[in-house]
DNA sequence: CATATATGTCAACGAGACTGACGTAAATGC
DNA sequence: GCATTTACGTCAGTCTCGTTGACATATATG
């Protein structure tokens, strides 16, 4: 059957496999996610706050202009989880004694912990899979997602 | 930043790779989905029509709940965007006659156009991330991808 | 001093997820 | 044959999170 493919069609093996990996793609995007959505419920946040929350901890004191950048997102949608997130205590916000526009964010403890908890949950779910596939797997999973990235992110 | 883990911790690395890869995922996958939410945009259709049209012409003749295990998510939620798509007669649906409960969609033309345009844009995006990483490194992420989704839907 | 930058905020809107309840038609089990 | 289950659709209401565009303020910079 796939053989017959292959030798009438040389397309056909390499549609399959592009559709495989978006579908791999989407499954593994949305059961990475499902997780820590149902954590989140309980909070009152939704998936957005992880986002903060996740790169605030990974980056203290960046600014919300670079966290912009990474989210791609606009101001106001930041601006409404943010200010959440800061009035529940979760993220602080410090002016930057060299330029005083900029504010720099980090978590307080609440925001810690909660980032330590969702972090766990996905790190787990990952470990596992790094585990199973072994390092010369992981090595080619890093590579193929930079590739998927757009390129000036790469960094 | 984080300093008590940098020698004396062996877990140090490890973590640092979790996160790393929690990373990538998350720009791998807002990338990836960036440029098909441009197309669809001109369509007045978001990320949600998409799935529909990408997983009705994967599987022409699909059900809707078996649509709904797909997609994990709501009648709700998927009949908005459904019946948007089969009033615009992007996807119809036919009564199974073996079980007349049951409804199959199909993509119609417009379907299969836009479905067309759309993993187009996706696909290239891969194929190329797979050019650059070779054959290995393409095994390596399905596996690991793979072991990132939850056991039951690994199928 | 003029301009640019960083941030915040207001108002309005739209997509897409959710819950819970209810209704109908058809299949299936006892 | 009737009760139950399944498949699907829909109503009403809610919430998150994305959008645009305009405007305000403080600060830095040329």
């Amino acid at each position: 059957m796939v053989q017959h493919h292959t030798r009438a069609n040389p397309l056909f093996l390499r549609e399959e496999e592009l559709r495989q990996a978006i579908e791999l793609l989407f499954y593994a995007y949305r059961d990475f996610t499902g997780e820590p959505d149902a954590i989140l419920t309980k909070y009152g946040f939704g998936r957005a706050h992880h986002r903060v929350i996740y790169f605030v901890g990974r980056n203290p004191g960046i600014t919300v202009s670079q966290l912009l950048r990474i989210l791609k997102i606009t101001k106001q949608s930041l601006s409404r989880v943010l200010s959440q997130l800061v009035r529940e205590e979760f993220v602080v916000q410090r002016t930057d004694s060299d330029d005083r526009r900029r504010r720099m964010l980090s978590l307080m403890p609440k925001g810690e912990e909660l980032e330590r908890l969702l972090t766990e949950r996905q790190s787990r779910r990952i470990a596992r899979a790094y585990r199973e596939a072994g390092a010369e797997a992981v090595e080619g999973f890093r590579t193929v997602l930079r590739g998927i990235i757009n390129e000036e992110d790469r960094r």
